[in-house]
DNA sequence: AGTGTCGTTCGATGATCCACGAACATCGAA
DNA sequence: TTCGATGTTCGTGGATCATCGAACGACACT
């Protein structure tokens, strides 16, 4: 649920300006579908549900179960759309600063 | 003082994320520099203070004294060399949006 | 000196945020 | 069915945020 479809700035920005989800956003940038497993970041597990929760509820991102695992991906195109520019501005920002560098990918 | 010059991109999406402080950078997007009194905002004084203050110290604006006046402006170039295109995008989709627009300019 | 104007700073107050562990639900596999 | 893996949700705690009014400091003008 909560799929947010009304994508606002403020939301997104606010989504955005945390190192941790910065870092998530960044492994996803590349459009592929990620399992939750494969991202690592030094938080609990919890911790990582709920930063996850958060770029959902922002249109940052969607979610699809599969049995009992989950895949996250950009929603690039909505971004796209409703953000002109933001997305790839924010991601090269981020990579030059080196923001969320903490939260990597494991397996593939 | 208090002039933040290292830029961070986490700390200007902080800094955008707020329809208050949108809304003043949309009003300085012209590049001219204003002075405090000609920014209404329906809040209180001192809460429009504190929000000027807090796009100083994220590098988003400078802040000019003169006499017992305050006049503020926004580091666009800065802004554009260490974040390049995050202005004018946020720009641009805040204006789509219509975010902030109860922050205004008077007398001028 | 006395009076305003202008902006900052100081608590205080709710609200929200980020973090954690624990408990729970769901599903696949043994 | 029992176990293990995977995510979610809950309760909590500490930090930060946005807001206000009040008090303060600095300056300009009579």
């Amino acid at each position: 649920m909560h799929q947010a479809d009304d994508i606002t700035l403020m939301r997104v920005l606010a989504a955005l300006s945390d190192p941790t989800r910065a870092g998530l956003v960044r492994i996803l940038a590349d459009g592929v579908e990620r399992s939750w497993g494969d991202l690592r970041a030094p938080v609990a597990k919890s911790t990582l549900s709920y930063h996850l929760k958060l770029l959902r509820e922002a249109g940052v991102t969607t979610t699809r179960r599969e049995g009992t695992r989950c895949f996250v991906r950009l929603r690039t195109a909505e971004l796209e759309s409703r953000l002109p520019g933001l997305l790839p501005v924010v991601l090269a920002a981020a990579e030059a600063e080196g923001v969320g560098a903490d939260v990597q990918l494991v397996h593939n």
